[in-house]
DNA sequence: ACATGTGTAGACCAATCGGTCCAATGAGGC
DNA sequence: GCCTCATTGGACCGATTGGTCTACACATGT
């Protein structure tokens, strides 16, 4: 395995994890077990051990994120159409496997507390939605981007909570057609 | 110490110490040193150990905080002015300590998955929410009380993680102020 | 052929994990 | 005084935790 591969399997790996289980909840065994890799490889690419593991994987699966609701608003013509379509993309790609995966920063956000490294992380990458968010309401006209884009980030991530806590895609869809009605 | 308060100093502790680190972040010995209570005593009140703990510790952390949203809808004359002041209360609620803690669900969903007690109690606690909710909604003449409840409570749900995650009351009395303004 | 340096493989470590077990304690009935 | 039983105190267990360290494989440049 060349080392990009290695590096990149392992922020994968443990992002998976880390979705289902929590930060505290998977240990390196388990995630170099899936990976297929010895502890060797982790403390090579990683030499602050599981909170850098745990930042990259945070920071990757952010940007993947951040990457689908983008692609959600490129076709829409309106902000509230944009967020539709972002509910609804978002709650189609949770569901296509058999587990419903729980925000990535949710994930590792109990453990940032006392995890400067991760800190930083969580919060540049919620930084980051935000601002992706307030740029589409602004091209697309928006009255108080901003805000619309603050209140939209928070209802994404109450139904994302949900969806998760009951295994179900129900609550996004129902965030799309709320939306669609003209509330919020 | 009398036997219901051994009960719950632990359950207390360990809801807060879940809030704080979430299920897999806190060890039963630190929760019994903070409870300043032997090992015995936990498993005497609770058999089934951790996962019983956390679930009893997450019914009574949820009744607590549904109380505090149904007293908070109380002198309301519509459902957006309860919503409101439950938005404000809870804020102020969590920013008497130094730091914001957690939704209780939240906390210990994660380790829910594959612990059965523990997501029992989970659903519980949601279903109670929502439909609280949803009594306050139909009490004050709300149109499609159950849709409004449940958009409140995703509402919330995403406040209080972002709120929890910035560690600013912020985001709730931002809530708050959308609600206000007619929105939703 | 040999030196160099990047990565891999995994044994090993102290500390901590959740859980079990039993002796000691102490209040209340007799 | 003594018995009883609910409860506490804490030693102890095997398994697992995150982390360290060294030996080795292999590609590359010379």
């Amino acid at each position: 395995m060349t080392a990009p591969d290695t590096r990149i399997t392992l922020i994968k790996t443990a992002s998976r994890l880390f979705r289902r289980k929590g930060y505290s909840g998977v240990g390196l065994t388990e995630i170099l077990t899936e990976a297929g890799l010895p502890k060797g490889s982790l403390y090579y690419h990683f030499p602050g051990g599981k909170p850098e593991l745990a930042a990259a994987a945070t920071r990757w699966a952010g940007a993947w994120i951040e990457a689908l609701v983008q692609r959600s608003f490129e076709g829409a013509e309106t902000f509230e159409e944009g967020a539709q379509a972002a509910c609804r993309d978002l709650a189609a790609t949770l569901a296509q496997v058999d587990h419903i995966e729980a925000c990535p920063v949710l994930s590792v956000l109990q453990a940032a507390s006392d995890t400067p490294l991760l800190q930083e992380a969580v919060q540049e990458v919620y930084a980051s939605w935000t601002e992706g968010l307030a740029r589409e309401a602004r091209r697309l006209n928006r009255a108080e981007p901003d805000a619309a884009a603050y209140a939209l980030h928070i209802r994404l991530q109450g139904a994302w909570v949900m969806a998760y806590a009951q295994q179900s895609q129900q609550p996004l869809l129902r965030l799309a057609d709320e939306i669609g009605a003209g509330i919020g």
